[in-house]
DNA sequence: ATTTTCTTTGACCATGCGGTCAGCGTCACG
DNA sequence: CGTGACGCTGACCGCATGGTCAAAGAAAAT
């Protein structure tokens, strides 16, 4: 009842045992592994069992099912996705919170590949768990902080570019770099470091889209 | 031999009759709705035969398993996908020729958004059945066009841009509009076309980047 | 030391799903 | 209009997979 989908048991009375956060963190991780790289329908639960170093009925001890699992991973994972942009200060430097903002997510392509594809893939496949989170709190967050870049480019700070689709480039150009990394490296080849690369580009794009010269 | 992937028995006697024809058409129609939405796994040969008005068993009796059918969709997209970037022209006018490849790229994501979809579920999973192909063909693509890129920029042609992230950044803004489709639309509500907006957007963001001013 | 609660497991079940097969219809062509 | 090739299907198989359960094994509490 009042058993929040990321916690295994009813944490109300007794809080939670050293064994049970142990095994729930392993669980999570090995489950972000699997989720990631299968997409809900290809992972299993012997290979998040696997990967957790436990055995299936032991994960089900801990979690009631694998849609569980999955939600408790998306659950957390919209706030830390959306954590950048909420941190995009109305009060400072317009090119600089948007520059910020670009590198902030770059490099949560670069430091949490896996939670960027949990998302794509939830996203490809229609979000059909996240939809409703989508359509309220992002939609919300995004009108909100589109509404501050929008000020900013009337008040003529950075270039009149459309705010919504500005975020959406930054969202679009970082992501890619998680989320098809795999292509990306086998064009660049062995030797050059696709996120090294890509910070210095991106750089550059966006000073030259936002100038006001 | 001369049996393109696409289809089912050998037709090295008698060419293809018009059901043979009319069937593998409705299957690797259906067959690429149901994978595009649900990825590999968690797609059906039921639900495929349905999509396609077919039974399973006669499904099974055009083509010889999910794999082949999916392996054929695959098989055939690559070559599609690539297309606009094999017409840029190292003769034509620098600028257009990079802003008419992003424009055909972003048509691309318009008119046929599953597959762009089939194809970035290839990618996330790591592109198990594309990752020969990728390395190869896609790889010499990219590294000639890129080649004709950066004379444009030592010519002063262009800006001076790293020609693999600027064929990344079309690829990545571009496709994200078909891929992340139900996450645009639901930030910029029912009113707005996602696609007509990008293009005005997208014109003004690589017109930027390329100015030599 | 004993009881109580928490943790783990082997064995098992039901269902979904990819794929097969024997046989029945149906079409095209001489 | 007959005959062979083509097209289609219901019933079935085996395996993978999500999930259950009774009971045994550790920890914690007393």
């Amino acid at each position: 009842m009042n058993d929040p989908l990321s916690a295994p048991r009813d944490p109300a009375a007794r809080p939670q045992t050293r064994i049970q956060a142990r095994n729930t963190r392993a669980i999570l991780d090995a489950a972000l592994e699997v989720f990631s790289a299968q997409g809900f329908r290809g992972a299993t639960l012997d290979q998040i069992a696997t990967e957790a170093g436990l055995s299936k009925p032991n994960l089900l001890y801990y979690f009631p099912s694998k849609e569980a699992i999955h939600l408790a991973l998306l659950g957390g994972l919209l706030d830390v996705w959306l954590a950048p942009l909420r941190a995009l200060d109305p009060e400072g430097d317009p090119r600089g919170e948007i520059m910020g903002y670009m590198r902030r997510k770059l490099d949560m392509s670069r430091q949490m590949p896996r939670e960027s594809r949990l998302f794509a893939n939830e996203i490809l496949q229609g979000a059909p768990r996240l939809k409703g989170l989508i359509e309220d709190d992002l939609k919300t967050l995004v009108d909100e902080k589109a509404a501050v870049i929008r000020r900013w480019a009337d008040q003529g700070r950075i270039a009149q570019v459309d705010p919504y689709h500005l975020i959406f480039s930054i969202w679009a150009l970082t992501q890619h770099y998680a989320d098809f990394e795999m292509q990306v490296r086998a064009v660049l080849g062995p030797d050059r470091d696709p996120f090294d690369e890509a910070g210095i580009f991106l750089d550059m794009m966006f000073s030259r889209l936002l100038a006001t010269d």
